[in-house]
DNA sequence: ATCTCAGCGCATATACTCATCCATGGAGTC
DNA sequence: GACTCCATGGATGAGTATATGCGCTGAGAT
């Protein structure tokens, strides 16, 4: 349904957005998160480029959300690992399957199309934080 | 969302449906679906070994869809290639996430699991012969 | 200045899916 | 029986996601 890797960033970035303002190293949110230290980084690397997170190099570095990211979407995120969906035309390529003609599969097809994204895209970072909280 | 060779399943399972009771050869199914003829034969090899349909060797054999496989639904199919699911626990792995404690992703992604399950179970493989025949 | 901590980048290893190739053997034709 | 058709099965290769290892660099501690 998801890659591994767009699961871990969400774990990732979840567990940074419990943690407002702090550095984390990358040993520490790997110990936190369960997630391989060697492969952590790499994301974190992804997730700073796109501007997520920011990082300290050096003694008492780490990693930190960037405020701006609790209001970004889980879509936005998963984007970043698997680039932009195109869920055009029918999953299973059936013969003459379109809006007009659809195959048996289609329109069952677009309702869990529809709820995934709606998902993906109205769940934020910021709320992942409220889990652990309470 | 699906695998491909299970996508492949589908549209074969399909064709063959297209067409009740004809020994189809392998080389005419993947001409019609478009699937490489090497890999089409794994595949139905599979789905003889699980019974949905049968095979004939020799001069004239091919591959024909069993009776009883127009009421087989497209999760027996992709069960047969994926392994059952477990999607059990959250998908995030989140902390603390159940059905007590439900993370901020938790409903959302029961909604999608939903959907996704009643799609899979209550369409049949003789359902989508009705696609093309119209 | 030197040492150590920790992020950064590149190369490499592993696992799995997808796909292809080739040898084998059964089934019908001649 | 010889030949052709075609499923069967094992081995192999390409591609991608996942994971690891190692050297480099920047930043603070001493």
């Amino acid at each position: 349904m998801i890659t591994q890797t767009g699961r871990y960033a969400i774990r990732i970035l979840g567990h940074l957005a419990e943690h407002p303002g702090e550095m984390l190293s990358g040993t520490e949110i790997a110990a936190a998160t369960g997630i391989p230290a060697n492969y952590l980084v790499k994301i974190l690397n992804q997730l700073r480029k796109r501007g997520f997170v920011e990082s300290q190099k050096g003694w008492g570095g780490g990693f930190a959300l960037r405020p701006e990211t609790l209001g970004v979407s889980i879509a936005d995120v998963i984007e970043l690992f698997e680039g932009p969906e195109d869920h055009t035309g029918c999953v299973f390529e059936l013969k003459e399957c379109d809006e007009e003609h659809p195959c048996p599969l289609h329109q069952h097809w677009e309702k869990v199309r529809s709820s995934y994204r709606v998902m993906l895209s109205s769940v934020k970072i910021g709320h992942l934080a409220k889990a652990a909280s309470t």
